[in-house]
DNA sequence: TTGAAAGCGCTACCAG
DNA sequence: CTGGTAGCGCTTTCAA
């Protein structure tokens, strides 16, 4: 114990420099095997683990760490499937380079930005955190390589995005020729409030949240008088409670257009607690097609996007940025999957 | 752009100290308000985001990072319930004292450690990572406050674990009450290779993974000459193929103690599709208690064990270490609950 | 091959 | 309340 060895600890050790003892580590060919042999003996007899990462990072100006950025609680990242792909997708390319993950959050306190201001990464990825104004902005001040993901453009930084609003006129199209004409629309969060309720024209048009705002204009392009009706929070239990005050309200719908799988599972519950069936009393539609959405019974239809892809590419496009490329914005593609989930309306 | 601004670049500006800069950031009372809110405009107008973090980090020897090791591949923290609900927990409690998580990928590459050596954390967190020697000793070697989840105790290290065999032992004695004699046993990884098949005693009792070595144990205790059957990883399919061996070499069987609820679920899709009806042809039991396992057609009787809880001990734990208390190791408590996957064997 | 020296950007101490 | 000063532990020329 005692003191913590440094460099120099294990220089002193041996007699010989610092910039010795550093090569060993960083430049095996600028020493002899041998000796590297006996600093790296010295160091493991002196507990030292090796060139300390904050002093590294200091001199370097590179840390092999990447941060995230989700925009709900960090809780979010394991509890939101299609969240949870993406950042499998981040980390399975960061593996891949050995390189770590930082995950900052989003706290609630009045200083919501010392996690990214104190963040020791070499760039950062956001993901869908428009919700947090300052936060973006302390990201943007530190002027670090970002990579946005599905959010609105920031100077310099780079995006992937998927096409939201065309994905979702393709589904609420597929309804439309399969005879619906009364449906009706869940959303989750469109702008940056705690609202849940009824979404009135005022306030889709204010929509501030890029991803709800893209597939809910998508599923209105189709049927431009749809009800809309917001939840709070991408949950089962949000989306259960939304379809119940949506079919409580629109008993005649034949049909709900969610913004998400979760969304659209929540709904499927409740319409089971009301003894519909789904699709022949009720079509559902979600959107992500996260892997539970094929196993589920019926199979649903939904919008799938490449929900790993996207990371990967996030990922992808913050290494040319390390490498002083110019930003890119990528657009992956969305395909409608139709499953077991809709059909025609009842007679 | 140009320079990077730093302290200097905006205590020049003011024709300030740097000393008086930093103390605008860090404290406030340090010096006059209106002279402070200068600082901060100054530093705003220069594009300054504050100290570097990681001078300061270096500075201080504290960066409000934890680190956590996952044993498998980083996608396993988003893949497996159980681990994201861990994590879960971890990050909640992280939140609310505004610090990150950083995580560590645990490369198959030549120099597995280098991701260890070099994170910027105050701490670590070990996550079931009897699998990577190297990793552990680059882990202790960093002699930072660490703890271990369900791991072997290491000298120093803060330790949170769960009553593997006792719950195991439960599970089964449930079993063997409800008048099971033939069961079968699926098992998840017994030691750090890649093996899959069939498990015989020797293997068992070298047996290296804590949490598999504990959970089959256990539910040997009550059926000693159960077949094992070790699948590899935690995959709903990896439980699928293992129960179609085992229940192709032991048709007789009655029951399926499984040593995870992932495992468990691939059985009863392979149950299905041979027809077996659970709990009518075969009884099914996991472990765990992931939210699904009770939302199962039919729920699934399991060992529940408190997932996020031990995410929020183990960030608790590594508090106490920080504080410079000594290493605490906390057990906390499985519960079997019964639900409706088990019944008594066919007549 | 090796070693001496110059910082990377910051904080904390101490004297004003 | 302010401003010097002394490092935190490291990497990297450059000269030997």
């Amino acid at each position: 114990m005692g003191e913590r060895p440094t460099l120099q600890t294990v220089a002193d050790r041996l007699g010989v420099s610092r910039a010795t003892v550093s090569n060993a580590y960083n430049r095996p060919d600028q020493l002899s095997p041998a000796l590297r042999e006996r600093v790296l003996a010295a160091a493991r007899e002196l507990g030292y683990a090796g060139p300390d990462p904050a002093a590294r990072g200091l001199r370097l100006r590179r840390t092999g760490t990447v941060g995230v950025l989700l925009g709900e609680s960090l809780t979010y990242a394991f509890t939101d499937p299609a969240a949870a792909l993406f950042l499998e997708g981040i980390a399975r390319t960061g593996e891949k380079l050995g390189t770590s993950m930082l995950l900052i959050p989003s706290p609630v306190g009045d200083d919501a930005t010392s996690a990214v201001r104190n963040a020791v990464v070499d760039g950062f990825c956001i993901y869908c955190v428009s919700n947090s104004r300052h936060q973006l902005s302390a990201v943007i001040e530190r002027r670090l390589p970002t990579v946005l993901i599905e959010g609105d453009p920031i100077p310099g930084a780079g995006r992937v995005d998927i096409d939201q609003r065309s994905g979702a006129q393709a589904a609420a199209e597929h309804l439309r020729q399969l005879g619906h004409e009364r449906v009706g629309i869940l959303a989750e969060r469109l702008q940056t409030d705690a609202f849940r309720g009824w979404v009135s024209d005022e306030r889709l048009a204010g929509a501030t949240e890029p991803v709800s705002r893209g597939r809910v204009l998508g599923y209105r392009e189709a049927f431009p008088d749809a009800p809309v009706f917001e939840a709070r929070g991408n949950r089962f239990e949000a989306g259960y409670q939304a379809a119940a005050e949506m079919l409580d309200a629109h008993p005649e719908l034949t049909a709900i257009l969610a913004e998400t799988d979760m969304l659209a599972f929540g709904t499927q519950r409740l319409a089971a607690e009301r003894g519909l069936r789904i699709p022949e009393d009720l079509s559902l539609v979600g959107f992500d097609d996260i892997p539970p959405a094929a196993r589920n019974e019926p199979p649903l239809t939904t919008v799938r996007q490449p929900l790993a892809e996207k990371g990967q590419v996030a990922y992808d496009l913050l290494q040319e940025l390390f490498a002083g490329e110019a930003p890119r914005n990528v657009m992956l593609p969305v395909e409608l999957v139709v499953r077991e989930s809709t059909a025609p309306p009842r007679a």
